[in-house]
RNA sequence: GGCGAGGUAGCGAAGCGGUCAAACGCAGCAGACUGUAAAUCUGUCGGCCUUGCGCCUUCGAAGGUUCGAGUCCUUCCCUCGCCA
């Protein structure tokens, strides 16, 4: 058994810790908990840190538990929202609860005899309590003046837009989770983003009135990005786990493109990496950063543990040969290989037959741009390559002697998007 | 229910009846510079094409006044605040 918190606090991952978390963790097996938001039927990066947590907790020996809240889902949980959220309906949380919990097996061992993991959903019990037993059996326990001093609560009341009865009562159904695992399995320990401090100690606080015992939270700051932004959004949107809503190649390339000034915090986040590993990475980083060592082996370590290994093998060859100084290096066979890999379309022989097809048409039907004005404006700023030549001729044509030996064509915008043709 | 404020492009926010597809900021996209980085600078940022000072559709909705309306009038819908 490791320590746990001292490692956690390595990582950067304590934000705020009750007092005495760091003896729980150092004296034996806990079971801990976190909490996961099903408003979708994939888990995305922005998630990955939770399940890393979890992970940590097992490689640790201590038992995680995942909470799938299709009971809490279906209020909306106001912390780290500035707005009332859209209610789901249940088929829905119900399909995104399956989702999640395919994903999470991939990083948890379930069937571990001592601290197995565990993947329970709030909905088992708050869908059946009724609104009078919880009223008496929880709500009681809250004064609302407590309540209203929660962050999260504080905030929305100051806005305009206020924040609704349903969302306010949110707090009180995390803790009313809390306190079940706690009955059922004996849970001493919520982790969580930092936005989950209010619900947490309310979970904390119920636990200490009805049963007399301590339990424990642990909280990590919200992942940011050096530049300011949100982490795991990118102007393609947002970065899934799921191979059906971001392929691997997609998923390497965006770890791949981390900033420097990202790339340590990040390997220490979403990495099993050792001390020794990471720090090297950063001297790396230091001293030849145009390498970007560290980037690479961030993209490989995340995408082996999302995707496995045969797809970070796939994604770099694929990088490597679209991201090549010269294409024709590469023959017919090595981009085929890749085809499936990265973007692309099937686009019929007659199409390219006689005056050929109009670039600008063509990138539109790639949806490399999504009109034609935006497609000529493209061309017109020498956004667009075509086999890594610059074509920036509006009234370009392409016809099947442009392409590599007939069947392919490498459509590329700016210096990273790339799409593959293939003329069948 | 009463009174007041307001609904403009992804967001924020200008917009004295004509020169408004609509200032400006942010986000986005592209270019230069680079390391598939950051910062910076430049361009662009409703749609269509035969790219023209071209055409079409937009300023909550529907009507109306006018040669001409985001800008004026009427009705309706919605949001917010205050009061009840």
């Amino acid at each position: 058994m490791t320590d746990l918190y001292d490692e956690f606090l390595w990582r950067g991952m304590v934000h705020t810790a009750t007092e005495g978390v760091a003896d729980l963790l150092a004296r034996g097996r806990v079971t801990a908990y976190i909490g996961f938001d099903p408003t979708a039927s994939s888990l995305h990066v922005g998630s990955l840190l939770t399940v890393m947590g979890l992970a940590r907790l097992q490689r640790a020996g201590h038992a995680p538990i995942a909470i799938v809240g299709g009971g809490t889902g279906m209020i909306g949980d106001p912390s780290g929202k500035s707005q009332e959220r859209n209610l789901l309906g249940p088929e829905q949380i119900n399909l995104n609860v399956a989702g999640i919990r395919a994903q999470l097996e991939h990083f948890l061992d379930f069937d571990a005899s001592v601290n197995g993991a565990r993947i329970v959903n709030n909905a088992d019990w708050l869908g059946t309590i009724d609104l009078l037993s919880f009223l008496r059996d929880a709500g009681k326990h809250f004064t609302v003046n407590y309540m209203l001093q929660k962050e999260s609560v504080h905030r929305r009341l100051e806005s305009e837009d206020g924040i609704s009865f349903t969302e306010f009562s949110y707090q009180v159904l995390q803790a009313y989770d809390f306190l079940q695992l706690f009955d059922r399995y004996g849970c001493t320990l919520q982790l969580g983003g930092s936005d989950q401090w209010g619900n947490i100690t309310a979970g904390i606080d119920l636990i200490r009135k009805l049963r007399a015992t301590k339990a424990h939270g642990l909280v990590w700051p919200l992942m940011k990005t050096a530049a300011g932004t949100k982490f795991g959004k990118t102007e393609a949107g947002t970065i899934w786990l799921d191979a059906g809503r971001t392929s691997p190649f997609r998923f390497y390339q965006f770890w791949l493109n981390t900033d420097d000034r990202d790339v340590v915090p990040y390997l220490k986040s979403f990495t099993f990496l050792d001390r020794k590993t990471i720090n090297e990475l950063a001297s790396v980083t230091t001293s030849a950063p145009e390498q970007r060592e560290a980037q690479r082996r961030l993209a490989r370590e995340v995408t082996a543990s999302v995707h496995g290994v045969e797809h970070v093998q796939r994604a770099e060859r694929a990088s490597s040969m679209l991201f090549a100084e010269d294409l024709g290096s590469y023959s017919v066979d090595d981009v085929t290989a890749v085809f499936d890999d990265v973007p692309s379309t099937d686009l019929g022989a007659d199409e390219l037959a006689e005056n050929g097809i109009s670039l600008v048409d063509l990138i539109v039907r790639v949806s490399l741009a999504p009109s034609k004005g935006e497609a000529r404006r493209l061309v017109q700023a020498g956004g667009v390559y075509v086999n890594n030549r610059r074509i920036t001729d509006l009234q370009s044509r392409l016809r099947r002697q442009d392409a590599i030996d007939g069947i392919l064509l490498v459509l590329r915008k700016g210096s990273r998007q790339n799409h593959l043709i293939r003329i069948t």
